[in-house]
DNA sequence: CTTGAAGCTATAGTTGCTAGAGACATTAGG
DNA sequence: CCTAATGTCTCTAGCAACTATAGCTTCAAG
């Protein structure tokens, strides 16, 4: 049996986070010890290993909510965990490419400055004109 | 000089959104008319189109507020936000890096489920096992 | 002149954590 | 065996960057 601190060490997840996940019931709630310590199985370590793992791919908790309760019934057809993960692909595929036009666009503006005063910056012109935009990134780029 | 949703529309900001700029300070308070709505100046509008705009570039509000003080003062030198935009250059290509490997391993993934029952889904396994990971993508990968 | 859209304020909720306070538990060294 | 250091406990509040709700007032069109 882990403590809450080793645990949290071997699945590189930090010890507040496991304790959010379980108040989010992401993970059962953990035994305890005499002293009211939390113990956790290789089992717990297993599912919270899945959980990291499916954080770092960009699953939201939602997902991976329902990607834990399937792999809880495994009996049943492989086809939803495909269609969430298929989603996600589709999700990382759209974010690539906006990704790559807003890289563009900022090396265009990070080498069109020369160095001189704001007054002349092709940073700040570029923010603050639409029309300087080489590419289609207008929509909110906000998470990976 | 326009109204909120006027201002909105135009640069495609919903207008809670503006409020909200306005409350943290990053746009000034606006005039109002006698019945005390909000009125918007064409300057106004240029500050929230470089908001807007900067915001699509994935600069957080606090990158924004230094360049917004910058080009405020534009007697300054260039160095400042040419910084700023080569620190979020590098953020994206970071990012660009890490989204490029996650896409690997979703497709990976997808590939391999072959339609059969959860107790077989690679989706699942892969989730499961770090072991299974092709890239180098363990680090939070959290926002654009 | 009425009615419905748009505006106002204030508060609370979202996601996925992270940080702090103050108290109890455990462990390593002397 | 005692003590000091570290780990853990609960609870609350905070972060970014909005978004939503409630209950009101104002405005513009017909």
């Amino acid at each position: 049996m882990l403590t809450i601190g080793k645990l949290g060490a071997q699945a590189r997840v930090k010890v507040p986070t496991i304790r959010y996940y379980e108040q989010i019931g992401l993970l059962p709630e953990a035994e305890r010890s005499a002293g009211n310590q939390r113990l956790y199985s290789r089992k717990a370590l297993e599912r919270l290993a899945f959980i990291r793992h499916a954080r770092d791919l960009g699953f939201t908790l939602e997902a991976i909510r329902d990607l834990l309760s399937l792999s809880d019934n495994p009996e049943q057809s492989c086809a939803a965990a495909d269609a969430i993960a298929r989603a996600q692909l589709a999700e990382v595929e759209s974010r690539l490419a906006r990704l790559t036009a807003l890289k563009a666009e900022l090396e265009r503006m990070v080498v069109q400055c020369a160095g001189g005063k704001i007054a002349d910056c092709r940073v700040i012109e570029v923010l603050g004109d639409h029309g300087h935009c080489m590419a289609d990134h207008h929509r909110p780029v906000d998470s990976v």
